[in-house]
Formats: structure tokens, sequence, C-alpha cells
DNA sequence: TGAATTCTAGAATGAAGATTCTAGAACGTG
DNA sequence: CACGTTCTAGAATCTTCATTCTAGAATTCA
């Protein structure tokens, strides 16, 4: 029944993406997506009520999209290597989603959107609760009750902050993480969580 | 014989600073700026031609800051020693100087200024040299010769990112890295560098 | 084919900020 | 105290974008 959409939602974030990561937030202007495109920029407003809905939009998207993987490699039954998965997950994603690593890891979602639309608030609030319950279940399983929450630093730190900091330079330099950083990431996981050289 | 200036170099920079500290580089606006010192816009162009190079200047100014200590830390005699204090280092700079700390963190010298200015584009080239220089020796030291410049990315990660990762969560939370993350810190570089425990 | 609905086109409008410009004030010196 | 210099004051100007608005086009369905 309806006009096929000419320029549709995910389009435009596609665009928008390519901008972030060419240029940061600022690049994405909505004259600057829609000339990417070829659209006009009231064909963006149509699909989106303001540039800041947008950009939280495509935020969203790219978090959904890198947590998936990542909470089932987390869900490997064995401990180990469930930790040593995700961390390395956190690389290779990285590695084969040039751009959309490095919206993720070189902004934040503040810097995007510069007021989070209201609307969005409960998705931004919920966005990571999965990826923390994970974690936190991990880190229970691990080392078991955690009064000053010590322990789970700890795996967060393993887990995610690792791989992030030996990724983060190279996505700057706009080239992928390089093959050595994956050894780095295993190292560094398996001194800070303890973990013997027996595992895979 | 010249007046006394109301409102200094320095002076202007520190309210830049609690600007972009507290809101990103997006919130030290001329105007903000001004009304943070209680000065008139006019007065700011006065002593920076414009903005970029206002915050560009303020880039240049913390890096420095920082910088000082890490190679004094680097340069102890005992190889170990040196990479665990400079390591050290890191955290304890960010936890003593939160604002700068952010500034240095959580942007890069791209999102402060869009444009680098021309005029500084030499000094922002060479701004990292003595590091690198302090960081390629270390590593020269410890694994001699680096062919394929796996020893110095590890190095560096060790050094610099496992530090900054460290770091970053709490920066963005706008809290002072807690008393763990020395811990952390400390594990990951002895393993990643290969040190032993018997080193203080 | 005609109505209803969904989209695209862009020009017009507005707001936020950077930058410029002209006066005039404040100081140290001779 | 008068002068030359260095600064401060702010109003006025210019740009860059986001956002709005009005037409008009494209499709599907009856």
């Amino acid at each position: 029944m309806p006009r096929p959409a000419k320029f549709t939602e995910d389009q435009i974030l596609d665009a928008a993406l390519r901008l972030v990561a060419g240029g940061g937030p600022g690049a994405a202007t909505i004259g600057g997506i829609a000339a990417l495109m070829g659209a006009p920029s009231g064909s963006i407003y149509y699909r989106f009520k303001s540039r800041d809905l947008l950009l939280a939009r495509l935020w969203i998207r790219t978090i959904k999209r890198f947590q998936q993987g990542f909470i089932a490699a987390l869900g490997h039954d064995d401990l180990d290597a469930a930790a040593l998965g995700a961390a390395l997950y956190n690389v290779r994603w990285a590695r084969e989603h040039l751009d959309e690593a490095k919206v993720l890891l070189l902004y934040r979602s503040e810097e995007l959107a510069a007021r989070w639309p209201h609307e969005l608030g409960a998705e931004l609030a919920t966005l990571n609760a999965d990826v923390f319950t994970a974690i936190r279940d991990h880190a229970l399983r691990r080392y078991g009750e955690d009064s000053d929450g010590a322990a789970l630093r700890r795996v967060i730190f393993a887990l995610i902050d690792v791989s992030y900091a030996a990724g983060r330079r190279h996505l700057i330099a706009g080239e992928p993480p390089p093959p050595s950083i994956d050894d780095l990431v295993t190292e560094t996981c398996r001194c800070v969580l303890g973990i013997n050289q027996a595992v895979t």
C-alpha cells in the first residue's frame, strides 16, 4: 500500500556511521548525511524527528549489534574459555567492523547526541543491562560473593577495558587492530583472572 | 610599562579546562569561557586568535604537564622499576589531576580543535616525540632489536594503554580512579612485561 | 483510473556561536 | 601629570546548521 521508501532508516544510519567514523560526531550533520546519500535534508527529517534522535539510534543499533556476540561468548560453559572468548570477541569484532568499532570505542553516547532524546531514556538505561548481568554472573561464578566490588571491577577490566585499550590506538590510526594484540589481550586476561596456560 | 593583564592566558585555559572536563569540547565556547571568568568575549580574542588555537594550546599545556613525570619515572635505572613506576605514575597523575586527565583520556586532539591551527602543526608533531623516544629506548633495553614492532607494541600497551583502560571508566563517572586499580595495573604490567614478583 | 497514503524536494526560517571592530580605560614611565 | 602601550568592553556581523513548511510525486488498492 505505501509508496516504497527511497531512503530507509538503516541507509541513513549507515551514512551517519560513515561520517562519524570518518570525522567524529560533529561531521554527521544532517546536511552531510543527506549529501552522502544524494538526498535532500528534508528526507532525513521524514525518518528522524531530530539529529539527536538519529545519532542516538545509531548508537543503540551499534551497541546492540556488538553485544549479541559478546554475551554469547561469555555464555560458554567453561568459565575460563568464556572469559577468554569474550575478551577476544571484542578484538575480533573491532577488526571486522572498523567503522562501528570506531563509533563505540572513540566516542560516548553523550558525545554523539548532545541531549539524549527523552523518549530513548529508558532504552539507554537498559541498554547495558544484559551485558552487565552477564559479567556480574561471571564474576560471581568465578569469585563468589563480592563484598567490596573489587572482584567485579577486576572482571570488567579483564573482559572489556583491556581489549578496549588494546584496540583503541589502532582504530584511531584508522587501521584494523593487528594480530599481535590478540596475544596481549589473552595474556592479560589470564594474568588478571588467574587462568593458567592449560586453557584453550 | 604595560598595563597588567586582568585575564591571563593561563586563567583562560583554566576556565576552558573546567568547561571541557565538565561537558566536553563543545561546552568550551568562547562565550562560555568568558562567562565563567566574568569577562567579555572580546578579551578572550585578545589572547587567542581563535577558538581552535585556544583549545589546541590547552591540549598542549595539558600533555606537557603530564609528560614530565612520565618520562622521569621511566628514566629509573632499574628496568623493571622504571616500567612499573611509569605505569603507576599514569594512574596517580589521573587521580590527582581529575580535570586534566579527563581532557587527555576522554578526548583527542582532533576533537578539541576542529581544525588544528596550522601554526601549531610542528608542535603537535613533536609533542609526543620525547615520550616515544623514552618508550622505544625502554623497549630496546628490555627486548633488544625489535624487527616486527611487536616488542614496541607490547611496551606501549603495558606502560600506557593499560593504565588508560583502568582509569577511563572512573573518569567518565567523574570520580577519581579507586586504589584497587593500582593493583590491576601493576599485575598486568608484570605479566605483560614478564616481571616477577621480586621487583618493588 | 481515482482516492488515500507515504515519501521526496528544497527553499525559508531561526538559533547558536565564532569573529570582528571601534571606543575607551588602566598603567608605568619620563 | 601627559604619553605610548596594552587591555578590556560589548555591540554588530557572519557562518553554519538544525529544523520547519509547503508542494508535488510515487504507489497500492478498489
